[in-house]
DNA sequence: TGCATCTCTGTACGACGTACACAATACAAC
DNA sequence: GTTGTATTGTGTACGTCGTACAGAGATGCA
């Protein structure tokens, strides 16, 4: 089971979709009994309550009432539905205006939509993207997001890899929570319980004295957070270091403008 | 196709096979022919050269000359072939003795080292580990980068949780850069043919005057790297940004330690 | 020499995306 | 009206997957 992957469709068929420029209106041929938001809308739905692995155009059709061929005429196969749910979801993204506050609040306000989004669409953080879908949604998200490392003093290569620093990060936060979901879906076993069977099988292969540092510091970190891996903990923690490399980065580039022997570091932005 | 995971199988049989404890060594009936070592390392090998997607059960046996149920003799499942196989490159991986070197440069060797892991076998970037393969790969892996946090103030917890982010870092680096090839692969075109074809197309669609900030930066972006996206920039970019977030982190430690006044950034390491 | 136990094989099932042929429908041209 | 044609929706079918199950043959122990 690989990575689903945004953009495996037919280019044009997919930008036509994604910008809707396809609806002569007055066509031939019976009514069309669905349209294609509702087709998006059911496969959404699925993937939200199911998982991702749950969008079958079997299942799809079956949620619409629809033999499964039917969703052919709507959309040209399950590629090209995959770029139209997620434009969809990045379209419907809150997009909170942080005009006038401080650079990192915006940031964290970034972070904290993506999580959002992630949280309302665990499956979104599972796609890969290396093609994003090149859709009003994904247009306006991007938009958006630039405004907030605008004015920093970055250039605009710099405001590009600071998003996609920040934005691979929590992505990564959520595919791990999302993965994380899904193994305790499948095993029928929270992390804790996974634990609590594999401990004592471990504790009689593993010899600790091999291992000094891995099982002092896994037994601390597992004893902190309830389990092995609290994707919370690891997210709060996480956006800390973004924003003190944020904070470096920019700071780097003030000392480096106003050629000062020493570096300044008042950026502005104390973030403890 | 969703993500794969490890830890998905009977953990007892898992670990025993991990670890090797399955091997009474006089059995009754045939001589085996195959060795479980057989199976991962040809596994291993159609995933370095094909993917993961490549991996079947089938497509393993006719490698090793035998019929797919004949595998069923030496591994329970596919799920825990999967763990036998990271674990395995876990363990192959090179741990560099970096002992006397500062510590930025031994955080930066265990980055290159996972690098590497996922420059040799691309589809271990692709896989979740959740839930990790509790073998002895994984064991000296995090024996031997855990040792790379020692010694700089930072707690037990501190040391897991910076290091979870550095290995979150470059997991979701080689991940991407996996996706890309990947997209390479099957859609036979390279990124910027796929600009090519897309650029105009989406001209057609997007209104300039829309998305401002996007347009421009985007532009930028793609001219700056000869793509949309580089993987090797954003590793180099990032991982610069890790170092600058841990000589944060190991600074206020420092400055906290010492009840200074005002804070020393003085951290023995200038990352510049 | 039996017999329990193990290896290896062949067949089969239900899931998947979707190609293809075809029936039913509604508008356009006459 | 009537006919032609474009379009929608349906049913069947193929090749892929992991692996359950039954059985055939080989081996070591009693």
């Amino acid at each position: 089971m690989p990575t689903e992957r945004t953009s495996a469709g037919d280019p044009a068929r997919t930008l036509q979709l994604l910008w809707r420029h396809s609806t002569p209106d007055r066509r031939r041929g019976p009514r069309r009994g669905l349209s294609v938001d509702a087709v998006v809308e059911a496969a959404t739905a699925i993937a939200d309550a199911e998982g991702l692995d749950s969008v079958t155009m079997r299942r799809v059709a079956q949620e619409l009432g629809v033999v499964p061929m039917t969703l052919y005429t709507y959309v040209p196969g399950k590629a090209e539905l995959l770029d139209l749910m997620l434009d969809a979801a990045y379209a419907r993204m809150s997009r909170t205006d942080t005009t006038g506050q401080v650079w990192h609040r915006r940031v964290m306000a970034v972070a904290e939509e993506n999580k959002a989004l992630f949280e309302r669409h665990p499956w979104a953080a599972t796609v890969s993207t290396a093609r994003p879908p090149l859709g009003p949604g994904l247009m306006a998200k991007y938009e958006h997001e630039l405004s907030a490392l605008d004015g920093l003093g970055l250039s605009d290569v710099e405001m590009d890899d600071c998003l996609t620093y920040l934005l691979t990060f929590v992505q990564a936060c959520a595919r791990t929570a999302a993965d994380a979901r899904a193994a305790r879906h499948d095993s029928a076993m929270n992390d804790q319980q996974w634990w609590e069977v594999n401990a004592p099988l471990l504790a009689r292969v593993l010899d600790e004295n091999a291992y000094p540092r891995a099982v002092r510091v896994g037994a601390a970190a597992g004893a902190a957070h309830g389990s092995a891996y609290d994707p919370d903990h690891a997210y709060t923690f996480g956006l800390q270091r973004v924003l003190d490399a944020f904070t470096a980065l920019i700071d780097e580039g003030r000392s480096a403008d106003a050629d000062a022997p020493a570096r300044k570091r008042d950026a502005g932005a104390d973030a403890s």
